[in-house]
DNA sequence: GACCAGGGTAACT
DNA sequence: AGTTACCATGGT
């Protein structure tokens, strides 16, 4: 892939092992519309990005090439080698080459650290539909006004220090269900350091594991989801409800527990175990694998 | 009305 | 330590 600016846009040509629709359909990312064919608005860094992709060409609207170095490059994964990814998991097994070649277009994000972990203690329990709609709610009460496009105000999503200003009472309107109480946990034990986010990028994925299930509402495919999109540790395999279906009708085909699951996974798709469990996500929910 | 959604906690054996 | 009821809410 090469990148140039033209006018106020980055231009992306040559760009392989990505589809836009792909990428952000997986289940992984909840701050995004879309406005057209492969068109979409996103919401990340507290910043507001139109992206159009056409074949092997992505547009960047209104974005400049500092931008772009800054936080696009490394939010889309770009700097990943996918075919040597790919490669190397299609050489597994029949079932995981078919889930790539089915989505051969999903990338994993790289997201906000902070956005993840609130996004995913959302998500327990929950729908995709529902969870983009309490990701929104919490930035629109909680987070800073950043823009208005077309008529939309957009805000970004909540900084700690700002959520930390949230009680029980005013998320429970929010209509996130039993979820309200474990926001609040962990906004005050970030902010009393008994959870220490800010260096949890520096610790190896056990003690940063750990550090997140300190956190009420975390439990572990939560804290893998967030190791995973908050902080690219390649190696976990969070084991879902769809992940268990598709895992025990076409890998194991037996009823076992979700430990065993994700046990199995992680000795068969080794330090690439994430990379197959996000193609697997989609293949199933998009097959509605039963 | 039961079951499900990118599960987790707490209260049981 | 291993199992089970319960948790809010909206869709099917």
């Amino acid at each position: 892939m090469t990148y140039k600016q033209e006018n106020n846009n980055i231009i992306i040509t040559n760009l392989t092992h990505f589809d836009i629709d792909e990428t952000l359909d997986s289940g992984q990312c909840f701050r995004y519309e879309q406005i057209g064919e492969s068109e979409y608005i996103v919401v990340a860094y507290r910043r507001i990005l139109r992206i159009k992709q056409e074949n092997e060409t992505l547009t960047l609207y209104n974005t400049t090439l500092e931008e772009y170095e800054k936080i696009w490059h490394k939010y889309f994964s770009f700097d990943e080698d996918y075919e040597n990814i790919k490669n190397i998991l299609s050489g597994k097994d029949e079932i995981i080459r078919e889930a790539i070649n089915y989505a051969p277009g999903v990338r994993i994000l790289k997201q906000d650290l902070w956005e993840m972990i609130i996004t995913f203690i959302l998500s327990a329990n929950n729908n995709i539909k529902r969870i983009k709609q309490g990701v929104l709610q919490i930035s629109e009460k909680y987070g800073e006004f950043i823009a208005e496009v077309n008529g939309v105000k957009y805000y970004s999503f909540p900084t700690s220090e700002l959520l930390s200003k949230a009680t029980v009472l005013e998320l429970h309107e929010l209509k996130i269900g039993f979820r309200d109480k474990y926001i609040v946990d962990a906004c005050s034990k970030v902010a009393s350091s008994e959870v220490d986010f800010e260096n949890l990028a520096n610790m190896s994925t056990d003690e940063a594991k750990k550090e997140l299930l300190k956190i009420k509402g975390i439990g572990n495919k939560v804290a893998d989801c967030i190791l995973l999109f908050g902080l690219h540790r390649y190696e976990v395999f969070p084991t879902d409800t769809w992940i268990k279906k598709v895992m025990i009708s076409l890998y194991i085909k037996k009823d076992v527990k979700i430990e065993e699951i994700t046990k199995y996974a992680l000795e068969h798709f080794g330090e690439n175990s994430s990379y197959a469990q996000q193609y697997l996500f989609h293949y199933a929910r998009k097959n509605k694998i039963s």
